[in-house]
Order: structure tokens, then C-alpha cells, then sequence
DNA sequence: ATACACTAATCAATCGTTTGATTAATTTTG
DNA sequence: CAAAATTAATCAAACGATTGATTAGTGTAT
């Protein structure tokens, strides 16, 4: 049946994700997804073509089902720029989180580029993202709800290299937490609401810092 | 000769170091780097034992050149714990910056965490860096110069996290700064500075703003 | 001449992919 | 509805290419 069909593609592309994310693109072969995902090996070919098919398969099914989410979040016109970039910051941490093994690889893709094609691809995801919180900064230097001479893009730079340190480097930020933040329970109910408040306080106290750059 | 070998040594381990940062581990093969460093293949395993040995002695070189430069940074006892960080910023970003493509290789290492020894190895090192910080920042509290209830883990993760968002991910961050970053020029003359007022004005703000944790 | 530096040729292993055959499912036909 | 024809799904086996590594041998300098 149809739906049987989609579901072990479906599966293959999980189990493939999976290794991806572990291995690498040139690190896993197609014998090891295949024979994790229990299914012969020309399966990988029959569905998708080639191994560097598969791999841009789990960029599509991820990506088309972030386009929904991502969009029209900065176009409410009741809240302030502060309030935006609140909520812009909770989803964000939220949807990065959950989905840690596919940035992963998102990361290591775009830091090798290769595969050109591909890596436009998800930096264009990608500045989706970082347009909006621009916008959103944008608006509120314009109003005056944050300082004027603030550096917009490395304060996106940090934004999201904050995350992508502790989500890339387990080892690293794991020994500097002083926890595992492989283990599920800290990150969920204590690293994710930690994260939040820091940023945001973080972002508070640049943004809207009265000082001026003396210095 | 001996000098003659040290150089050839250093010569391959210069070219592994430019092919592996490009294509990764996985990515590059043996024939690439012989042929485009010149020698025999053969050469690879008689200086080096093996691929992975090979791979290594790259780190061992930039390790042991690493080891001297970063020690007894703050342990000057006349500085205020500000302008030690000050410093600390300033050396950090110079170091980076120069050695970019070394950090690349770590940080995609350390990302795929295969090889787990010299993941060890790499994490060491670079807690060294971390700890220097951390001890900083805990001084700059201690004696009041500092906020108290600032999340110190999450500042260090940040300061590293933005410089390897800025290094790593060099179509995006060139996206979002509106430069090509790998023109060596901007690099030196406007980002390097750039950075380095930007991330002092960051900490300083989150670190010695008088207000309180309002949410 | 003996130790070292170097090379071309070759090794087995593994890679991604393709093949041809077989089974399962679906559609078409009588 | 049942038989036949067609298509889709799956498989084991094998393909040529490339991988990292080794060998056996050639120079070369002390």
C-alpha cells in the first residue's frame, strides 16, 4: 500500500539521518544505513537514486516541513520588537533542540561545502531565519526600544553560535556545564529554560543598554 | 638531510591539514593529498605510519605550538579582572582568525566525535582556554565588578560559539555581514576589529549591567 | 657497504552502484 | 469474477572503481 511504501521510506530516512549525523556523509556507507535500517542495500538506489539522493532527501523532508512553521511569526503588528524577539528566541531553541541531530548534520554540511548545491539550499533555509530576527532588531532600533549603534549581524552571529556550540561540541560544552547534555531529562527541563532566560537576558543587556561605546 | 625531512614533514602536514579541512577526514583520500603535496603516496605511511596517523601529527604540531602561547594569560596580578578578559578577547580573536582552517578541522572533528582519543586530546586543549576564562570571570565576581547572577557557562559557550558560527559557516555569516569573509582583507582590516569591539561591549553589557534578572 | 630516502607496482578490502531474477501487488482483459 | 498482463518491490550477487596500505626494489649519501 501506499502508506506502507511511505513509511519505510520514511524509515530509511530516519535510520539515515541517524548514521549521517554520527558518521558523516563520506564516513557512512549505504551497506551500514541499509543493514541498520533492514533493508537490502539496492532499496537505498531503488528509492533514491544514489547515496548523495538520499542525503538531499532528508534535507527536503526536513526543510519543507520548517518552511510552515517559520514563517509570518514577526508580522504581528500588537507586539513590541522586544516581545518578538522573545518568542522568536523560544521557538527557536525549541525547534533546534528537538531536531539536534539534523542540525548536526545541517552544520557540518554547510562547514565542509561540498555539494554547492545543497549548501545554497540550507543557507537559504537558513537566512530565513536570520532575516526575520534582522527584521525584527531592525524594528525596534527604528522605534527606539533598542540602542542604535548596536553590530546587528554578530549580534545574529551569536544568536546562533551560541547554539550551534552547545549543540556541536556535546564534549565540550558538556564539561563546561558540568553535565551531560546528552541526557535527555537536563536538557529538556533544565538546559532548554536556562538557555532561554540567558539569551534573553543576554540580549536584553546589549540591545537596550543605555551606556554608550566608550571604547 | 635531517632539515630536508623536518621540511618535507612539515610541507605534507601542511597540504594534509588545507585537503582535510576542506573535505574532511572521510573526504580526502591519500592519493589527494600525496599528489598534491608532491611525493609518493608511499611517503604518507613511511613519515606517518598510517592515514590516521597522519592526521595526528597535525594536531600534534598545532597542539604543541598552542600549549606555549596560551598559558599564564591571567595571572597578572595588576590587571582588573576586565581588562583581563579584554586581553583575553583580543588574543583569542587573533589566534582564531589566523588559524582558521585548523579550526575548522577541529571543530568538525569534534562535531563527529569519531576517534575518541584525539577528541580527548582536543577537548583538553581547548578546556584550557575555557578554564583561563572561567577563572576570569569568577575573579571579576568575586570581587564585585562582575554580576553575580550571570550563568557563566553560557557566556563562555557564547563567546566560542559566535567565533565558530563567524569561522565555520563562512556562506552564512558572509550572508549575513554582507562581506565575503574569506577576502583576507576585510577579514584583517574590518572584521577583526569588528569582532573585537563587538564581543567586549557584549560581555560587558551582560556582565557588569546593574540591573536585576526581571524574567 | 650499510642505513636511509624514496618509488612504482601491487595488495586485499571496501566503496557506491547495477544487474537479472523473483515475488507481491495492481490493472487489464475476457 | 477469474485469468492474464503489467508494474512495483525486493533480493543476492557481482560490477568496476577507489580506498589505505604494503612490498620489493632502486637510488643515494655517509
Amino acid at each position: 500500500m501506499d502508506k506502507d511504501k511511505i513509511d519505510k521510506k520514511d524509515h530509511i530516512l530516519d535510520v539515515a539521518e541517524k548514521v549521517f549525523s554520527e558518521l558523516g556523509f563520506d564516513g557512512a556507507s549505504t551497506r551500514m544505513i541499509s543493514g541498520e535500517a533492514g533493508v537490502n542495500m539496492a532499496m537505498l538506489n531503488y528509492y533514491f537514486g544514489s547515496k548523495e539522493g538520499l542525503f538531499l532527501a532528508i534535507f527536503e523532508r526536513k526543510i519543507s516541513s520548517f518552511r510552515a512553521l517559520l514563517q509570518n511569526i514577526g508580522n504581528d503588528e500588537s507586539m513590541s520588537a522586544w516581545d518578538k524577539l522573545d518568542k522568536c528566541i523560544d521557538n527557536y531553541i525549541e525547534r533546534i533542540i528537538v531536531n539536534n541531530c539534523f542540525h548536526k548534520l545541517i552544520n557540518r554540511e554547510l562547514s565542509l561545502n561540498k555539494r554547492w548545491s545543497l549548501s545554497d539550499k540550507i543557507t537559504e533555509i537558513l537566512m530565513v531565519n536570520v532575516l526575520e530576527l534582522k527584521k525584527i532588531i531592525d524594528e525596534g532600533i527604528a522605534t527606539g526600544v533598542f540602542n542604535g549603534d548596536i553590530d546587528v549581524p554578530l549580534v545574529i552571529s551569536t544568536i546562533f553560535g551560541t547554539k550551534n556550540f552547545i549543540i556541536n561540541m556535546p564534549q565540550l560544552s558538556s564539561l563546561i556545564l558540568a553535565h551531560d547534555i546528552r541526557d535527555e531529562k537536563f536538557m529538556e527541563e533544565e538546559l532548554k529554560p536556562r538557555v532561554k532566560t540567558y539569551m534573553k537576558r543576554l540580549l536584553k543587556a546589549y540591545l537596550v543598554n543605555e551606556n554608550d561605546n566608550s571604547k
